[in-house]
RNA sequence: GAGUCUGUAGCUCAGUUGGAUAGAGCAACGGCCUUCUAAGCCGUGUGUCGGGGGUUCGAAUCCCUUCAGGCUCGCCA
């Protein structure tokens, strides 16, 4: 539609071209003046004369095509009224022809790997973990429907000196059997201990670099423990991705590269790159405003950017991808922009292709989350607490629906994922009990009853006899609102995309819910002229499928009743 | 101190990349269930778009400056 107006238009400027015209087209703000517009200021210089005369004028040149209702100038705007019955049947047709309408082929052929979750073994998943595992499966679901094959990597934190202080505080102060007892909370305990006693005695931070420095060397017994300590925490986070339905293909964490770190080191040496600085080695950036990189300690072991490193010539030899994303905390930036300099610089051009997509804090009420001062919230509390009141809510005001713990499961998780994904990424949030467990208004669950409204609607009043669709019927505003939205899914899709921000699929599935639950109240679906019944029924089946189609890109299941 | 992000209604946030009277949800108040799920729908808003300059027909949006807050700035990740 928007294509025809631009024709329309086009072929009455010549002094501006199709693209320039269709940038200009624009939607008004509110339902009265139209479905598009076309502002004529910039004209007023070209033609030299008022913008409102240019839109006169333009208003008797353009005509009256059949697919429009009516064109108007208001002040220096044309305003066009398209057609509705002709749109809606437009858009009807397109969602029954396409199978997996939104979806496209753009990626095909293309591969992306995202580094997600990436939580740190031996430490406790906290909320804080939460936005980077939900915001990358959601990132996974959108390219997929592009088109992509998406390598979902979970960058698991399992090496590095942290574990030469578990290693101590273990030998310490631990033994086996309270570990295997307590497991990863004894974990955590002993990692806390370490610290309060490290206030006391540095020296023990000594023999923490030590300790890893000769993991790295691959002292066997050391490394034997390690090797039970990530078992524990790696059956832990199963559990907890298995709760929230979201799985890896690779769990090639940092520990993965150790045998790789070296030849960073080399590779970087004999581009001379590297310099000794202070006994460490470091790429130095001040050239690009920014500190060195430190690549090796002094004592030669590695650091996070050699491992980051690593895994970028990995990923690049093993997946050949086409991007490759970092969904970690904002905090991380410089860190990303070192490591994507200094793979630039070793004259790797696809540097530009690594993408840091970074996200704002999670804050508790009374400050930081803090495992090490016990200031935490875990991801399991959390997503159990809303089941439960989500089940409580069941309970209250239908109690007679099948499968009730499934359901409760499905809207309280929804709940947990929509409320991550609901805002630009780069926002901080507080963390709030109170706001997270509301199912009114903006949330989850409000999109999630708005499917199962329309699932029941079907389910109770059937499947048409006709499958014969007379748009000339729809004529309430309320119809078309809601096709007007559906209409915008592939775009939203791409834009998503093209920002990395899922917010946008989010924010679209609440406009597709508000504008079906307006279309509920107002039209009857099931009534009594057969026509309109099977026009309204076709509505009902488009905007179902937007629904749960839009909410499993945010990783969101939908139940058929709730 | 330097870099970077954020600042829009009491609260939480959108704002179609420079366009028409800046919009939603929460909270508050009022209305709507003998038609398909009331986790819903409808109505009620006196906003210095942090402040000040500038660019232009036109700025929440672009530039400069300033204030407030978050984050980062060498052997943690």
């Amino acid at each position: 539609m928007k294509n025809k107006i631009t024709d329309l238009l086009a072929a009455q400027i010549p002094e501006l071209s199709r693209e320039e015209i269709a940038g200009m087209l624009e939607i008004p703000p509110r339902q009265d003046m139209g479905d598009y517009a076309f502002p004529c200021f910039k004209l007023a210089k070209l033609y030299r004369k008022a913008p409102q005369a240019i839109a006169g004028d333009l208003l008797d040149k353009v005509g009256h095509p059949s697919y429009l209702s009516e064109i108007r100038t208001v002040g220096a705007y044309l305003n066009f009224y398209i057609d509705k019955a002709q749109y809606a049947a437009a858009l009807l047709d397109t969602y029954r022809s396409v199978p997996e309408f939104g979806s496209s082929e753009i990626g095909k052929g293309k591969t992306i790997c995202i580094d997600y979750s990436s939580p740190n073994v031996a430490k406790n998943f906290h909320i804080g973990h939460l936005r980077t595992t939900i915001i990358g499966n959601s990132l996974y679901k959108i390219f997929s429907k592009l088109g992509y094959k998406v390598v979902r990597i979970n960058h698991l934190g399992d090496w590095g000196t942290q574990f030469g202080k578990l290693l101590v505080a273990y030998q310490k102060f631990g033994n086996k059997e309270a570990v295997e007892e307590k497991g990863i909370q004894e974990l955590m305990d002993l990692y806390v201990q370490f610290h309060e006693e490290a206030e006391k005695d540095d020296s023990l931070n000594d023999q923490a670099r030590a300790a890893f420095a000769s993991m790295e060397q691959g002292d066997p017994e050391a490394l034997a423990v390690w090797e039970w300590f990530k078992d524990i925490s790696l059956k832990e986070f199963l559990r907890i991705y298995d709760i929230m339905g979201i799985e890896f293909d690779s769990f090639a964490g940092e520990s993965f590269y150790r045998d790789k770190t070296g030849g960073i080191v080399q590779t970087l040496t004999e581009k001379g790159l590297l310099v000794e600085s202070q006994g460490a080695l470091v790429v130095p950036l001040d050239e690009y405003d920014m500190p060195p990189c430190i690549v090796a300690k002094k004592d030669g072991s590695s650091i996070y950017a050699t491992r980051d490193l690593a895994a970028v010539l990995y990923r690049k030899a093993t997946y050949d991808f086409e991007k490759c994303l970092y969904v970690t905390g904002q905090e991380q930036k410089l860190h990303f922009a070192q490591v994507f300099k200094v793979i630039e610089l070793m004259g790797n051009d696809y540097a530009q292709n690594l993408v840091h997509i970074p996200y704002g804090l999670v804050r508790l009420k009374d400050g930081k989350i803090s495992s090490r001062k016990g200031n935490v919230i875990f991801a399991e509390d959390l997503l159990n607490e809303s089941i439960n009141k989500t089940a409580a809510i069941i309970e209250e005001k239908n109690p007679n629906i099948p499968d009730k713990e499934k359901v409760a499961r499905i809207v309280g998780i929804g709940a947990i994922m929509f409320n991550d994904l609901y805002n630009q990424r780069i926002k901080d949030v507080v963390f709030d009990w109170d706001k997270l467990l509301n199912f009114d208004g903006e949330t989850g669950p409000y999109v999630q009853y708005t499917y199962a409204r329309a699932s029941s609607v079907l389910r109770k009043i059937g499947e048409p006899a006709s499958d014969a669709i007379n748009c000339q019927l729809l004529t309430d505003d309320a119809s078309l609102g809601l096709l007007k939205e559906i209409e915008r899914y592939p775009q939203v899709i791409q834009e998503a995309a093209d920002r990395y921000e899922p917010f946008l699929v989010a924010r679209f599935s609440m406009d597709v819910a508000h504008a079906f639950n307006k279309f509920y109240q107002e039209c009857q679906i099931n009534c009594p002229d057969p026509e309109l019944r099977t026009t309204r029924v076709n509505v009902v089946k488009i905007a179902r499928y937007v629904l749960k189609d839009s909410l499993s890109l945010l990783g969101i299941d939908c139940p058929e009743q709730m």
